[in-house]
Order: C-alpha cells, then sequence, then structure tokens
DNA sequence: CGTTTTTGACCGGCGC
DNA sequence: GCGCCGGTCAAAAACG
C-alpha cells in the first residue's frame, strides 16, 4: 500500500551529551548518573558545575519541549491539509459508478492518518454522500484509521490509544486471512464509538485500526492513572495530551527504544551504575 | 462474583 | 429469491 509512508519518529536527542562512549572520565561519569538517581559522589561536585548542569537540562528540556510544539503544530496543519485534500477528491469522484458495498471504500476521508485522534479532527463529514438512504443518517460517524506496528511475534489485536475497549466480535473476512477483531468502547456505556483491528494484508507486522464515532468522555488512562484494571493502557502516570496522538507518542516509545544509540547510552549507565555500586 | 473474551448463530444489505 | 458477506448478538467460558 502507498499508505504506508511512515513519519520517522527518532527524536534524535542528544542522549550523550558527554560523550559516554570515549573514556568517560569519572568525574563525567558520575555526573551523568547523578541526575535524578541517589546521591553518590555529590560532594565532590562544585555547586556551580551542579547549577550550570541543571542550565544544561533546563535549557535542553525547554528546547524539546518547543519542538514538540512545532511537531504538533506541523502535524495539524498537515492533517488539515490531507483532510482538504481529500475532500476535494471525493467530490470530483463521486460517480454513480461505484455503488459497491458501503463499507470500507465508501467512508475513507481520513484513511492514512497516523494517529489521527478522532477527539478533534476536523468535521469533514459534510454529508456528501450520505443522503442516500435514511439509514446512513445513523452512521454519519466520523471514520478514521490508525496503523500502528507491532512486534511480529505478537499476535493480540491490542491498540493501545488510551481509551478502554470491550471485544464484541471476530471475523475472519474474505480480503484478508487474519481475523477481524470488534470492540466498543466499554468506559462509557453510553458511548457510541466503535474501533475495529486486522492485521494488513500486506505487512502483518502492521495492526490497522478503523475508528467510527466520537468519544463523549475523555480517555479512561488520564482518569484512572493508579487504578488497577491492567488491561487498559496506562502508561505510567504520564497523562497525555489530548492534542497528542497517542499512536504517534507510542512510535515515539518504540523509536527510542529501539534506538542503538538509546540503548548504547542505556547500557552504558546501567553498567556504569552498578559499577559505582561495587 | 463481576467483567471481559470467545465463538457460533443470527441479521440485514448487496449482487446475481 | 438465494447465497455471500460483514457486522452484531448473546450464551458460555475464562479471567482476575
Amino acid at each position: 500500500m502507498a499508505c504506508s509512508s511512515w513519519i520517522n519518529t527518532s527524536l534524535d536527542l542528544n542522549i550523550n551529551p558527554r560523550r559516554v562512549h570515549e573514556e568517560v572520565p569519572k568525574e563525567v561519569e558520575s555526573k551523568l548518573f547523578s541526575l535524578g538517581m541517589p546521591k553518590f559522589n555529590v560532594e565532590e561536585e562544585s555547586t556551580s558545575d551542579l547549577e550550570e548542569e541543571l542550565k544544561r537540562v533546563t535549557a535542553e528540556n525547554k528546547k524539546l519541549s518547543e519542538m514538540l510544539s512545532v511537531v504538533c503544530e506541523n502535524y495539524n496543519t498537515l492533517r488539515n491539509h490531507l483532510m482538504e485534500y481529500m475532500r476535494k477528491n471525493n467530490e470530483k469522484e463521486v460517480s454513480p459508478t461505484s455503488k459497491k458495498r458501503k463499507s470500507e471504500s465508501s467512508n475513507n476521508n481520513s484513511t492514512c492518518l497516523m494517529g489521527t485522534n478522532n477527539g478533534n479532527s476536523e468535521s469533514s463529514s459534510t454529508d456528501e454522500e450520505s443522503c442516500k438512504k435514511p439509514r446512513e443518517e445513523t452512521i454519519k460517524a466520523k471514520i478514521s484509521r490508525v496503523y500502528v506496528r507491532t512486534e511480529a511475534s505478537d499476535t493480540s489485536l491490542i491498540v493501545k490509544d488510551g481509551y478502554q475497549w470491550r471485544k464484541y466480535g471476530q471475523k475472519v473476512t474474505r480480503d484478508n486471512p487474519c481475523p477481524r477483531a470488534y470492540f466498543k468502547c466499554s468506559f462509557a456505556p453510553s458511548c457510541p464509538v466503535k474501533k475495529k483491528v486486522q492485521r494488513s494484508v500486506d505487512d502483518q507486522s502492521v495492526l490497522v485500526a478503523t475508528y467510527e464515532g466520537e468519544h463523549n468522555h475523555p480517555q479512561a488512562s488520564q482518569m484512572e492513572a493508579t487504578s488497577g484494571s491492567g488491561r487498559s493502557v496506562a502508561l505510567g502516570s504520564v497523562p497525555y495530551s489530548p492534542k497528542v496522538p497517542q499512536v504517534l507518542v507510542e512510535q515515539m516509545a518504540t523509536s527510542l527504544t529501539t534506538d542503538p544509540n538509546f540503548r548504547a547510552a542505556l547500557v552504558a549507565a546501567i553498567s556504569g551504575r552498578l559499577l559505582h555500586k561495587n
């Protein structure tokens, strides 16, 4: 599919601002590992050094925050452009010949959106083609698609998006040997949102989640930071802003954890810490 | 024991 | 009208 143009979510962070790899001087090492850790060798540090370090980290933090807001802004702009583009395309292609099943093919306004949080997606569902049958009036729910890359070994059809879902069905469809799972939002009984999850035919490591409708409640994970219904996806205690699509956050996390540089830094940090303990 | 998942049955739309 | 197909229901099983 041409849709699988993956956003490179690697943050390209300056993870080793003080070159951990080359012969790590003791003093640098201790500085690195004393950040956020229980104290050790603190007495060797002059307060001015620490203050300088704090300044540096604060500045970097600020810079990252700015970058993030810019990325979000760009994302929203791009998404709006895409919406507009697809809407125009749809207007052009309203040909009476395409009288297929109304399923997949008809309502793909927002196909290929990476992590569209249907919460605030721009309403492009002006009733362009939904005036045929009275039945479709009830289905003017917004439809969006989200592509999520998973571990190849992961056979579950679980897409973490911050909401709580209850599975109510599973089917093997004709065009795809992988079963399609049907979910309803179980957080609020009145919430009309449904979601279908199926592996991509092209790439089985990719889950395609199709969302229908809009949630009429906040994300479950924002309300139950510590409640233990293990199934839902409370990613630590970090609340994700509704402005930042959860899938993007997931991808960034994946990028980080698979980034060799990040891993190397982590390994260095852990081993360095262990060394200091011994 | 309450909630969620599983899974076969059922329903309705669509094409022939 | 019939069969196919996607979507949903609901009873039973599994789970915590």
